[in-house]
Parts: C-alpha cells; structure tokens; sequence
RNA sequence: CGGGAAGUAGCGCAGGCCGGUAGCGCACCUGGUUUGGGACCAGGUGGUCGCAGGUUCGAAUCCUGUCUUCCCGACCA
C-alpha cells in the first residue's frame, strides 16, 4: 500500500487529486483555477496530442491558428452559442497599467487606456473562426474547409478540479465547413468515430459513442455526439464532443458560397474537440491504490530499469548489460528510461515508478547476470516474472502489448457490468445510489421529464447511444410512451 | 458565487485559547556503513509563520481585509 495516497475507498476525490500531483501530472498555480501541467503530464499529453493529430491528418485536416480574443461584437453574433458561455467568459477590458499614485511600488488599471470594444478571451472558437472562414469561401469549390487548431481556451469555472474542469485548459477544435448538410453530418460522425478509436485503442478507455439530448446540447449546434466513459467510482464523463452546426454558424456570420448552379447557399458546419481533461478520465478509469496506472500506448515512459548492485564493480557489469537492453529496446521501439541514481534505493524507485504508472519495470542484479536473466514487474497486475535476456525485446513487446488490451478489457468489464437496465423508478433510484454507472431507462423524450429527473437523483442523460435498438416501454418517470432507452448516469 | 475547513522549512504537521528566542518527522547537505520492496548512524543547512493593514513595549498567536487550495452546494457543452 502506498505511503503517499489515500485509498479510493477512504476517500476518492482524494485519491484522484494525491495521484495527479504525486505522480507529478500536474501542480496547482498561483492563479485560482489554473494548473501547472509538470513536464511527466506534458509528455503524457505530448503523446496523446501527437496521436490524435496524426489521426486528424490522416482524414484530410489541416492545423491552423487562430487570436485567443474575440471582440464582443463577433463573439455575441451567433446568439445561442454566446448564451451558452456567457457567464463563463473572462473579458479584456483595458489595454495598459501604471504607476498607482496611492501606493508606491503598485500598479494600476490604466483607466485612460480602456478598450474601444471588450475582448473575450476564447472559451471556444467558433465566432473568431467563422468570421475568418467568411473570407476564404466563395464557391463549392473552396469546400470542405478542414481545418482543427490547437489552443488554449478559458471558461471561468467557479469550481474547479485538477484536469478535469479548470479555467483554462490545452484541446484541439476542429472547424468544418461543407456544402451540403449530409457531407457535415457524416464529418460529425467521423471524428466521433476517430475519438472513440483514440479512446479505445490508444488511452485503453472504452466509451459509448452516442448523441446528447437538446438539454445537453452544445450551444449553436443542430446535433451534439458524444463519447462518455465511466470511471472507477460509477460516475460518468464525457471524454469528446463533436457537433453537427447545420447553417447556425453560417447563417450568423454570413458564410456563403455558389453551388455548381452558381446559387448562392448557406454552408454546412462542424466542430468537435478533446481537452486535457482526457488526461483526468484516464487517471480515474485505470489507476489504483499505489498510483497511476498508464496505457503503454502513450506513456511517456514504458520501461525503466532499476540496478540493484552491492559497490562498483557489480554496478559497472550491470551498467555493460543493461546498455545492451537499452539499445535492443529502443531498437524495437519501446521508451526506455535506465534510473542508476544513487540517491534512492532500488525499493524507493520501485514504489515511485509505481506511483508514476510506468507500465512495466525491469530489476537487474549480480544474481540475474549470473543467470542471464532480469525480473520483470508488469505495474497493472504487480506481477513479477524472472525472464531470459535471450529475446528480451521481443518479451517486453508482447507484454505492453498485453498489458494495453489487459487495462483496456479490465475497464470494459467494469463499464460493462455498470450498464443496468431498469423499467422501475424506485430500483433506478437505488441503481444510482448503490450500484451507481450507467442506468439504461425509457424517457419520454421531454425536456421537462429530463430536467424533473436531474432535480430528483442529480442524475442527468449522458447519451443516447447510435444505432440504438427501438423497444417500445414506458417513461422511467412519467410512465409516458417511450420509443428507445436512453442512458443516465451522475457525471463529472 | 453561498456554507465549511486549511495555509508555519521542499513535503507532512505541532505551537495559537493564555502574545515574550519558531519546533518535530521526512526530504536536503557532509562523512561513514548500505543497496533483491519506500536503509541506518553521526553531524549540519534551511522559515520576513500565505499576503496586507491594525491593536500592543512586543504578534505565528488577538482583530480586519485579501489571496490560494480542499470539501459540500449552486453553476457548468
């Protein structure tokens, strides 16, 4: 047991916010609500950012950048979308500080210097983006537009938590723009597939790919998909969003272009994006008591090897051979990180790499020389092995490959058996206090049912899964017909 | 933004009521012994007690304000 966490059970919050700092994910700022990602979490990111930008290149995006303001007047244009943010937007007002008078050493707000119109400091960037794109499409020819940055935004959140909501946080936005409706729908739905395969393939999190309610709705958007994952305590969170714009954009900003019939038409729009908080959904969907648990998919570190050595002349042999596993390691791919510090004794860097989530970790000594051998610890299991050095690389390949689908099939199996169906108000009541995940029940397809169920058990609708079977019931609540089941879940 | 708790050495905490030389454990430095699951001995270094005011001869301690964090709530794509 871990001298540095406390246990989920004793208290998770807790143990969420001791993992990302003890592992040295992140640090808290001098600036409420901000974190500082250390640079353990920053490689994390680094790799999840690499793979997913290698995804969205390979279904034909371009990166671009666009200004962290937006003046007031473009950001208020489209009507919906600026409802929907506008208690959470931090504001520039003024453009200059000076000497305060009253106060020898201070600074003022220059009160001379006030900005002719207010800029917001981007919580998203649709309004900036589709000014810009009102520019650069004329014809169907200029279309589709594909282009995703990557940024930082800020939404002035009153509560915030490690990762998982903080006022200013790193994601990509993806901004389409199309022709017709059917070719943006179907670019929706693909970045919905291309996150869902990142979440599943590479971050080991399995996620219900679905479509969110009008309640959930992003602001501006026609339709919201989704992907949600369920993490270790049975609450739900959404991992992605993609949305179908329909002409809301277009139509706000003014974004035509002439059609092969030299008719002037609105165009069709998307955006979709992830954030840092994808680095809080895998802390809490794979870590345990000792630590953080990582998918060796995009660990920074797959592999360290620790010496243990009584004086010089162990160390130096030990030193020779694991210089050689080193480089047939990296030969084969795999992030290796040899730790021959004496600052810490090999039970010490055990314990720590263990916290840090490395996936496996390699313990050589005079004895496993002498063998030709080296002892194996896998971090997802704690399973220690002693393994020939014969064919070593090929071994560890094969075991992060294991230990991949091994956390990714341990957290299907919990998702899976936190997917309830109920027809009864009083057991779907009890599911979300006591059993707690996802609860698959019939809704009538309301607002005022959705809003009315939230009131009660604070339970929201986190999606209504694609391709979802048609069964004929009756509203959990209002006992109303109901054509689908949809899935409910308290959430992050 | 409302309610509660906290902030004293890098980390974890004591001291605070009852004002009077700022302490403990870990970490760090030096030396030595060690090294197969968070080593041990000896000797050291390190703090304007979150920040700003006030009361007082004197404030970590009392008072006011403020900042940051955590928990609960409201809010949140």
């Amino acid at each position: 047991m871990s001298k540095e966490i406390t246990s989920r059970e004793q208290d998770y919050s807790q143990w969420y916010n001791d993992i990302v700092i003890k592992a040295n994910l992140a640090d808290y700022s001098a600036v409420r609500g901000c974190m500082v990602i250390k640079p353990y979490g920053f490689a994390l990111w680094e790799n999840m950012r690499d793979v997913l930008d290698r995804m969205f290149k390979d279904t034909g995006h371009v990166n671009a950048y666009f200004p962290l303001f937006v003046p007031k007047s473009l950001f208020e244009a489209e009507e919906k979308n600026a409802e929907g943010f506008a208690k959470e937007c931090a504001v520039v007002t003024h453009y200059r500080l000076k000497a305060d008078p009253d106060h020898k050493g201070k600074l003022m707000v220059d009160p001379e210097a006030k900005l002719e119109e207010e800029l917001v400091v981007r919580p998203t960037s649709e309004a900036i983006i589709w000014n810009t794109y009102k520019g650069w499409i004329q014809s169907y020819r200029d279309l589709p537009l594909l282009i995703n940055q990557w940024a930082n935004v800020v939404r002035w959140e009153m509560r915030t938590r490690l990762f998982l909501r903080t006022a200013e946080f790193l994601w990509q936005e993806g901004h389409t723009a199309h022709a017709t409706k059917d070719e943006a729908v179907a670019e929706a739905k693909l970045m919905l597939e291309v996150y869902a395969d990142f979440a599943e393939n590479w971050m080991a999190l399995p996620v219900i790919k679905g479509v969110k309610t009008a309640a959930e709705r992003f602001a501006g958007a026609e339709d919201t998909y989704c992907i949600e994952a369920l993490m270790q305590d049975g609450k739900a969170l959404q991992a992605g969003t993609s949305h179908f714009l329909g002409q809301n954009f277009a139509k706000a900003f003014d974004v035509k272009f002439s059609d092969k019939e030299n008719k002037l038409e609105y165009v069709w729009a998307t955006s979709w994006g992830v954030s840092t908080r994808l680095i809080g959904a895998l802390v809490m969907a794979h870590s345990d008591d000792d630590g953080l648990i990582l998918p060796p998919k995009i660990a920074p570190i797959q592999v360290v090897i620790v010496p243990i050595f009584k004086g010089e002349e162990q160390k130096a042999l030990i030193d020779a051979k694991v210089k050689d596993i080193v480089a047939q390691l990296k030969a084969s791919g795999v992030s290796v990180k040899y730790d021959d510090s004496d600052n810490n004794r090999p039970g010490w860097k055990f314990a720590q790499y263990e916290l840090q989530g490395i996936p496996v970790r390699l313990a050589i000594g005079a004895r496993d020389l002498e063998n030709n051998v080296i002892e194996v610890a896998r971090r997802d299991t704690k399973e220690k092995k002693s393994v020939s050095l014969d064919g070593i690389a090929s071994y560890i390949k094969n075991l992060l490959d294991d230990i991949q689908s091994n956390i990714y099939n341990k957290a299907k199996a919990y998702r899976d058996d936190h997917i309830t169906k109920t027809d009864s108000w009083d057991e779907f009541v009890k599911l979300l206090d006591e059993k707690t995940g996802f609860i698959s029940a019939h809704w009538d397809g309301t607002d005022e049912t959705e809003e009315k169920i939230k009131e009660l058990t604070k339970a929201t609708i986190r999606c209504i899964p694609v391709n979802n079977e048609q069964e004929d019931g009756k509203c959990i609540l209002t006992g109303k017909p109901s054509v689908q089941r949809v899935l409910f879940a308290r959430a992050y």
